[in-house]
DNA sequence: GATAAAAAAAGCAATCGTGCCGGTTTTATT
DNA sequence: AATAAAACCGGCACGATTGCTTTTTTTATC
């Protein structure tokens, strides 16, 4: 887990992260010197970058104005992300785990049942992490490099949400292609309506009414 | 209406439209000239927008990138666009009257039942005129200039769509909660597969289930 | 055919984002 | 305390885009 993070927002020329990962066979754990503050700081970073995804879009989302927003300057900023392309990247990496961290947390509340798991995930539909997601996804489609960080977690966000969902729901391995198709409607319809919310492409009345069907619909698609 | 529409789509210093504004109440019909010409040169801009669109993305659709799409020199683009955001806009509306007329095309079919519709639909969002569409308004998100176009143009797209429906399923009168639905669920459901389908986000052999299962849906909301 | 207007082209200055570089401060290790 | 390696900062030059302005060519009307 923390390798695979430092993994995917490393920069080329880091050190503290090297160190770490030959510490991690020659002696039992050097787990923290200043390499705990650079991780803070690329968290710093990819956090800003959200907040400018969320704030002005991808188009206008640049450099300047992602270093601005967290507070250091733009040379500190290359110091841990050799290019603007790259901290895209690792932030794409970093809104799917957030999205599956929040995926986790909702299952863990004690009652699960159909309504809630909606529910949950209609919310989730709301909050900035998928508004920010949802502009990488968009600018992936005409940018090769970003496709290529974007296939990998969506293969990723597709396994461990049909996983979670099993495991919730285990009496529906009787019947994957319904399984399949429920996970396939409420996927797409909700994202759909979440992101036509956003310019106003959708009546809020209607939103409710789409929620309670969606959940009628998934129940009488799950075995008995 | 149809003033904004002008509006959007016409520069600032046009002239052939002026005249023909002016002739609608001083003489009859004086509809050819050169303004003729510079309404195809027009056309031929936004198409290129348009394209340009679909293949770069909005982060990277610029000027440049038009003019020499549309095989005109940047300085004649300027001269029917004061700028590359009025194009935008300008596209956006037009965009919207490819959608409508899409739709009054697949209505003229003669045959409608429900599955023959959500199939037009589908396809419509398969091709380029969506993909654009979609670029803008998730540009106009943050842009409050697109924003104000795209604005008139959803409620004019919800209107028509709601007038086609009812024409095409007139019994549907009966119940306008579940035609609301109706149109809501097929909206948001095919629109969002359609999105996540540009960047690997479905899986193709769940599409057609989807799609039969939508259909279904919709006829059971059906009054008899 | 002459003339005026519009369409199209070409050129220009200013701005902005990007990537990179040298220099400075902080931090950790000996 | 000394030293080395980081984290961090400011500035530089290049390229690209934008809007505007000026010039040329086409087109329509008298």
């Amino acid at each position: 887990m923390a390798r695979d993070a430092a993994i995917a927002a490393t920069p080329v020329k880091r050190s503290g992260a090297d160190r770490v990962k030959d510490g991690v066979e020659d002696d039992r754990a050097e787990p923290t010197l200043q390499a705990v503050k650079s991780a803070k700081t690329r968290a710093r970073l990819i956090d800003a970058t959200i907040r400018c995804l969320v704030k002005h879009g991808y188009s206008k989302t640049t450099t300047p104005k992602v270093a601005l927003e967290a507070g250091l300057s733009r040379g500190a900023m290359l110091h841990h992300f050799d290019s603007g392309r790259q901290l895209m990247q690792a932030t794409l990496v970093e809104l799917n785990k957030k999205r599956l961290r929040a995926f986790r947390r909702a299952a863990e509340t004690k009652d699960h049942n159909v309504r809630t798991l909606v529910r949950a995930y209609w919310a989730q539909l709301l909050r900035p992490t998928f508004i920010a997601f949802h502009e990488l996804a968009t600018a992936a489609r005409t940018d090769k490099e970003l496709a290529e960080t974007l296939d990998p977690v969506r293969v990723e966000f597709r396994e461990r949400w049909h996983e979670l969902a099993i495991e919730l729901f285990p009496e529906w391995r009787q019947d994957l292609r319904r399984f399949d198709l429920s996970l396939a409607l409420c996927q797409n319809l909700l994202e759909g309506m979440a992101l036509n919310r956003l310019t106003n492409g959708v009546e809020e009345r209607d939103i409710e009414a789409v929620l309670v069907h969606l959940e009628q619909q998934i129940l009488e698609l799950r075995p008995t």
